[in-house]
DNA sequence: CACACATATCTCAGCACTGAGTTTACTTCG
DNA sequence: CGAAGTAAACTCAGTGCTGAGATATGTGTG
């Protein structure tokens, strides 16, 4: 499955180097695609999507936050953390509050139900996800975080050129 | 970033086991996403997405094939497949044709602009890829590919009940 | 203070995709 | 052969999210 396909030899055959990142990069798409199906899956039981568990779990382990600090925890849009807090608010499960010394920003907080909804499907996602870890032992997570450390240090901020 | 927040300690102290599984995953997240981000920048340079581009590697390095093999192989849904084969269609870098034996079945092929395109944007996008995975030295890459393969393989196909 | 610039959120049109259901065709098996 | 079951592709309404631009506020400089 790996190796080169004899039938239909590539052209330009690429340095070892680049080859390898190639085939990292799809282990890492499909096995964030594994992990993620499964999650949704789950959080699916209580019709909440990934995004929006993510914006509840970091306020029930952080306590309030602006909209900007969960956007950047969850990695979402400007717009998407708008979005997504508009829907939890709906759903009673957060609420805003204005930002003492800031007029702009916004506070986002768990509502007394929210947190109970978090308490009690928390555990359940964990455990989902531990599951979903399991093809991995516990030095082997502790390694596979330390390379995903690395590799997204290395991906981090290098685009815009190198020096100015 | 990692120790308990002090100032909100957890009530259900997961145990270490899946404490470490929810960072891997989160590790997993993060890595994918950075990556995902330079490669979706990357093909949009030319009006592509990363889908797009990944059915027309797949067809450039593995030869025509038929829809549900492309759609296993970059996984989307049955609906995804024919989206994006009529999108490659309509800009005429891909057509479909008859599958021989099977009348339900189509195949997905290249055509010579197709081809031609992938010739010329893979190896640029295989560099942006190499570029975003530089965090990783080379016995790294390997060791990670061996961990998200077991993770995979771990994740693959195991919530459907233990034992029938 | 006036101006330029930065920052936080919101608005909203657009989009790539999903997934349930449909159609058509292949495959058994009696 | 006909019925039942499976499989491949397609349809299409729905959706979660993006990203550019708008609005309001904060911050620094002369």
């Amino acid at each position: 499955m790996n190796q080169p396909n004899p039938a239909s030899p590539p052209r330009e055959t690429p340095d070892e180097e680049t080859a390898l990142a190639l085939r990292t990069w799809i282990a890492l798409a499909r096995a964030h695609n594994a992990v993620a199906t499964r999650a949704t899956a789950d959080v699916a039981r209580h019709d909440l999507t990934v995004a929006e568990f993510g914006v509840l779990e970091a306020l029930y382990h952080k306590g309030p936050m602006l909209l900007s600090e969960v956007q950047r925890r969850i990695l979402v849009s400007s717009g998407g953390i708008t979005y997504l807090v508009d829907r939890l608010e709906k759903r009673g499960l957060a609420e805003r509050r204005d930002c003492p010394g800031d007029r702009r920003a916004r506070l986002v907080g768990l509502t007394a139900s929210g947190e109970e909804l978090v308490r009690r499907i928390f555990p359940e996602h964990a455990a989902v996800i531990r599951d979903a870890l399991a093809g991995l032992g516990r030095e082997e997570k502790r390694q596979a975080i330390r390379l995903l450390h690395a590799l997204l240090a290395g991906a981090g901020a290098e685009p815009p050129s190198e020096a100015a």
